[in-house]
DNA sequence: TGAAATACGCAAAAATATTGCGTTGTATGC
DNA sequence: GCATACAACGCAATATTTTTGCGTATTTCA
């Protein structure tokens, strides 16, 4: 990891379709061994894979909530777990520790079927006590540019 | 946005780098129609861009923190959304609803790093009030993938 | 300082992207 | 119900990119 491997990364974060040959004029390598750096790169799991970043107004997800969850009952853990994996709404979730247990990001399509989101389906996911579900107004920063 | 464009979409969320030719095969195209139909999800702005997925960890920032942050002053709005948008260890930000007024999500390579980013950089944000600092335990789901 | 390992660039072959074009399928209006 | 227009398809040719072998240079370490 120098600083060739660095600024590859760089390039590959902000544009991930970017092809090699164009990552290595940027970063001032020959394509051969940019290329082969890029494979390591991902050989290694330092770039872990590739995504399209996708518009959520575009696709009828208009509705972005973050919900707080403390659960009343540790034992329903996993199972609470298991079912947020598998709910394809709650698109992001991390366990935290002291209060609350875990923060969701859940889209919808708009604020009606949020509260049905919310009525039918995070109330009822396994163990929970306490939601708490806070609108996103506007995003300042989002998907995660990691500084390398 | 027919069910192709849905297919083509559920493909490249899961691996952005996918060639035109392997996502045509996937959803049942030639490569032709497949490729024009990826370059207009693109021009439309369905699909915003595409992103490497870097591991944190190995790129030296194994500790991660969510942080809740009040203003005392909404007329520092303005400069604190500026403030967050330099730093690059604040990888996300979003103004919420109600309480919270944001969510930071900020990256550091340990705990004793973070604690001088909290002590020198958040807690010196323009228009601070009160700040909550939740460390994440785990990532159960990550990296939003869209149903589409 | 010299040997070994590592990373480079060049070049060739394979694969992929990209575009023109004729055809097919579908919707619209008469 | 049929003709016309429009949109999307597949094929095929060309341009570009990916991928690999190989010889050379550069760094590392004893």
């Amino acid at each position: 990891m120098d600083k060739l491997d660095r600024a590859i990364i760089a390039e590959l974060q902000l544009d991930g379709r970017m092809s090699a040959t164009a990552v290595a004029s940027k970063v001032g390598l020959s394509v051969a061994p940019c290329h082969r750096r890029i494979r390591e790169l991902e050989r290694a799991g330092v770039i872990a894979g590739y995504q399209a970043v996708i518009a959520p107004e575009r696709v009828g997800l208009a509705f972005e909530a973050l919900v707080f969850v403390t659960l009343k009952d540790r034992a329903q853990l996993k199972a609470f777990e298991a079912a947020v994996e598998k709910d394809e709404l709650i698109v992001e979730a991390q366990r935290l520790f002291g209060e609350p247990d875990f923060l969701l990001r859940v889209y919808a399509k708009d604020l009606s079927h949020y509260q049905h989101l919310y009525d039918e389906v995070l109330v009822e996911l396994p163990g929970v006590e306490k939601l708490t579900s806070t609108i996103v107004m506007r995003n300042i920063k989002e998907r995660a540019i990691l500084p390398v």
